[in-house]
RNA sequence: GGCGCAUUCGUCUAGUGGCCUAGGACACCGCCCUCUCACGGCGGCGGCACGGGUUCGAAUCCCGUAUGCGCCUCCA
């Protein structure tokens, strides 16, 4: 029998980032077992639900590459079929009813078990189940019978799933016993934690898929990162292609303990990731990225500035920080270094080569260090200590307005103002 | 409170009784490279929660304690 699993996420908001591990564990064992990734939206508590949050869901997943297959499946579509199998379970005298719910009848000896894909074996006492809704009384189906319901209608095979439903499993697993359903095999995942190790949440930083899009970190770097929470391939391999990772993931390397989500650690690896990118595509990446968050910045000017960060920064979100100084136009408040001016002036063509000739020729006259020289040169034109190579970065600014920066070129009279 | 699950460097992890004087990565510290930042190179700091067993031998098996987390809803 082939692999058939399932995503099932409430439409309550963005995809939070704990969802898209469950998700990514769900699809990368239903890929690398040649089987079937299912999407199932829980929907069933209406009033909790996000109107837009259906559509979200479904972008952040076709962003990070995690597709499913067939069409999506909502619980809500299927509320019928659940009354009619509680009506059927009523009829057979296992379950009854309850101020107008329906309730299913527990044992109260003995212990149910399964043998966890991940936990290994887990006994659960019978006695602490209890009598528990199926189905309200207003006629909607209760979460913990409409999933296994499901579950059995999908024909999933394994439920892969967050370890806070480990006291749900017993349950479903009754409900499925006394529908007379076979059983799918169960495997518990672990949660992922803040710093604090308390759960992950907005005070952590980003905690959904799509506050990571819009920092820019790339998919790639994210399912990276987030396949070596809980899973490892061997001890010493941390990047790993999304082909690599399918083809490697297997359930026997999941642990079982919960993990802290390390920024630091994914902020590294999408630098690697940003890193490796061939030039071209790094500079594709970088325009649709400003495109989408908003900033209407030259394209071919940002391509020639893509060339120049790649190596600097670890992900996108950083660019107008760090280049932004590119786009603006000289305000008319020079920093003066008219000696600094006047070297540059002739330099022809304004090339980094001929610029940096220039510049270290420069310093050298004024028996300076090439650092004491030219972070000067650097504060008055970028506004910052920290930027690109100085020489590529004045290359691209042009000689007028360089000039217009640092007071030369009859522009911007000399203010007074002395490099801080 | 009850039940369940978990516990290797600060963090992610390797480890399935001898290969472990516990390996790798991130972070951190130092040095080198260097126009800043970053990259890269080299080196360093740092851990088997605790207590009992079992065994010739335990990070690895068993029991207990502690701590953390989850669930105990006609929420999902």
């Amino acid at each position: 029998m082939s692999v058939r699993v399932r995503f099932a996420p409430s439409p309550t908001g963005f995809l939070h980032i704990g969802g898209v591990h469950t998700a990514l564990f769900n699809w990368l064992f239903a890929r690398h077992e040649g089987g079937e990734f299912r999407l199932r939206i829980e929907n069933t508590d209406t009033s909790r639900e996000v109107a837009e949050a259906t559509e979200q869901i479904q972008d952040s997943l076709r962003w990070l590459g995690l597709d499913w297959d067939g069409e999506v499946t909502f619980q809500l579509d299927r509320m019928e079929r659940c009354r009619e199998e509680a009506q059927r379970l009523l009829a057979e005298g296992k379950a009854y009813e309850d101020d107008g719910a329906i309730r299913i009848r527990m044992p109260d000896e003995g212990v149910t078990a399964w043998d966890d894909l991940i936990r290994g074996r887990i006994d659960y006492p019978n006695e602490k189940l209890e009598d528990l809704v199926l189905v309200r009384a207003d006629g909607r189906p209760t979460y913990n019978f409409a999933s296994p319901v499901e579950d059995r209608l999908d024909e999933i095979t394994h439920v892969l799933r967050g370890d806070d439903h480990i006291s749900n499993t017993p349950k479903q697993i009754r409900i499925l016993e006394a529908l007379g359903a076979p059983l799918p095999a169960y495997g518990h995942l672990a949660n992922i934690l803040g710093e604090d190790g308390k759960k992950l949440s907005k005070r952590h930083g980003a905690t959904s898929a799509e506050e990571f899009r819009a920092q820019g970190y790339l998919p790639e770097a994210l399912v990276n990162f987030l396949a070596l929470l809980g899973w490892s391939y061997d001890d010493k391999t941390t990047i790993m292609s999304r082909g690599e990772l399918v083809e490697r993931f297997t359930l026997d390397r999941v642990g079982a303990s919960p993990a802290i989500f390390d920024f630091k650690k994914l902020e590294w690896m999408n630098g690697v990731y940003l890193r490796a990118l061939p030039p071209e595509e790094y500079a594709d990446r970088l325009v649709a990225y400003l495109r989408e968050q908003g900033y209407d910045w030259d394209d071919q000017l940002v391509r020639k500035a893509a060339p120049l960060v790649q190596e600097k920064i670890s992900t996108l979100g950083e660019f107008p920080k760090f280049a932004g100084f590119l786009f603006a136009r000289s305000s008319g408040q020079p920093v003066a270094l008219p000696d600094v001016a006047e070297a540059l002036e002739a330099v022809d063509p304004f090339s980094a080569e001929a610029i940096e000739a220039a510049l270290r020729r420069f310093a050298e006259q004024q028996g300076l260090k090439p650092r004491e020289a030219f972070q000067p040169i650097r504060l008055a034109v970028t506004g910052s200590t920290v930027s690109p190579g100085l020489f590529e970065s004045l290359e691209l600014l042009g000689k007028e307005e360089t000039l217009a920066r640092i007071g030369g070129s009859g522009r911007g009279e000399a203010s007074g103002s002395s490099a801080r």
